[in-house]
DNA sequence: ATGTGTGAACTATTTCACAGCC
DNA sequence: GGCTGTGAAATAGTTCACACAT
């Protein structure tokens, strides 16, 4: 701890100069860069060539914990953090925190720490959140209202250019400040705006049919809503959410908690008959 | 390609009956025991410990992927799949689906595949969804509304107890056929249904006290959607689904594609200005 | 002294490839 | 002939532990 600039100024500062951390003699070890062997082979799963830049996928994942973790110290006023307590504010254990750090180059300072600002300027600029996205959100039924008023977009660089749906009777709504447009509108919206991210919130016979609208219209990155598996051409990235797979993952391992490891239903419902009705244990035809 | 079961059934046969599989002298590798070490020492990772029992993580996230897959096709009146046709449907390749369910058990067939309704059973047996489980929705916004009516949730055997919010306003109104009741009565429902898994929905501010809250109670599963890092103490389960953070993984990877691997906006807003206005790039103070 | 950055060890997960059964 | 189930190899991710910079 100890806060280096001095005291603990409770106010953010808007822009931290940076010139103390010696600007001209810090060696920035990854800026070489990378000629981003993807979209070439056939293969799913692009190894990225490890070298130079390459940012396990996984380290990725947690990048944005990391920032949102480090937001809060720095509207708290904090301006340096150990590995220890940045760690600690994440969920993660320091070892993991200093390893997926020293991917992005060495931001830290030796018997001190990270400087919250300039760590929170790194992370950003590698998740690309210095530069806006336009995003479109398909599908405004109770989900696509929720995407649609959640602040964590517009505060990370995120805009949401459009909202569309094919129910006639919602095309019109005010939501959120925005008007629900016609989903005829798709392709004219995507190429307006300059839209890169698609967000699916279509019902799950729809959402095949939007993906390929969008891809088709230029987009190559969707975040997919719906119960379904979307295929996608190569060099599309997808990411699903999905609340009923979160549910079921907590289902399996609540079961091993409480119950026995088979049986012996834990403290479920005192009074409901077994609800997948679909299949009866079979007791002999 | 080429439907495996000879004709197209489209019938939905609701009850498989199973016998022709051989009942009798099929070995059931899996039912014997595991004593379940979990929440004994203070590690934060439970190794589960590799024997008889002891499914992947990455496996039992996977499952409910199946199960989806299979359930369409059992609406479709497939009867058999392979592990090729079952893995295309589920978006993964056949040697991995192939080593997921051996850790079931050896539910196929050689020289055939796998029988649709029999293996449907199995994977919702080994999740637990073969049980009720009782869930609470805390924070009845536009999220926890979506959360409400979300078909996926009673279809899989998940029965929403109630629906809580601190909002005097909300309280009261009638959302998917259940009454908004208030905070205050956490404790009740929880005890008085047997809620097993909690579902947050609050703003990210009021999160950490109702997961406290719920955690007292004898919940020992959390669904989070709130933008936070919840603490919890052990053997109780937490997953997060965070919107934010997964639109944040696109960007990366949206950057790694169109732009360069450092400045150029890809083809991102045409017209605004930089949103992420805490950070200035540092030009000399 | 203190806490980062990182090789090295370890663990988990994926993929390969083929023996074995239908 | 075809397809599952699975050891073995390959790859990815995590944790340890300590040299080294401050």
């Amino acid at each position: 701890m100890a806060s280096p600039g001095g005291g603990r100024a409770a106010v953010v500062r808007p822009l931290p100069s940076r010139a103390h951390r010696g600007e001209g003699l810090t060696e920035r070890p990854v800026p070489s860069v990378e000629p981003e062997e993807q979209a070439v082979t056939s293969r799913q799963n692009r190894h990225r060539e490890r070298g130079g830049r390459g940012i396990p996928e996984a380290t990725v994942a947690r990048l944005p914990v990391y920032l949102r973790a480090l937001t809060g110290l720095q509207e708290r006023g904090v301006a340096t953090v150990s590995s220890e307590e940045l760690a600690a504010a994440a969920g993660v254990n320091s070892a993991k925190l200093r390893k997926d750090l020293s991917h992005l180059g060495s931001y830290g300072t030796r018997g001190v720490g990270y400087e919250v600002e300039y760590l929170v300027y790194q992370i950003s600029r590698e998740l690309g959140l210095t530069q806006d996205w336009v995003v479109a959100i398909i599908g405004v039924g109770n989900l696509g209202r929720a995407l649609a008023g959640y602040g964590g977009f517009a505060s990370r660089g995120f805009r949401v250019a459009g909202l569309l749906d094919a129910d006639e009777s919602i095309v019109g709504q005010e939501i959120s400040g925005m008007t629900v447009q016609h989903i005829d509108r798709l392709e004219d919206i995507i190429a307006g705006h300059g839209v890169s991210i698609a967000v699916i919130a279509t019902p799950a016979g729809a959402a095949q049919g939007v993906c390929d609208r969008v891809v088709a219209a230029g987009v190559t990155s969707v975040l997919n809503f719906a119960p379904v598996v979307l295929s996608v051409p190569d060099g599309v990235d997808v990411r699903k959410v999905d609340l009923s797979i979160e549910l079921q993952i907590l289902a399996f391992h609540e079961r091993r908690k409480a119950g026995g490891p088979d049986g012996a239903a834990p403290l479920a419902a005192g009074d409901t008959p077994p609800g997948t009705s679909q299949y009866v244990e079979p007791v002999e035809a």
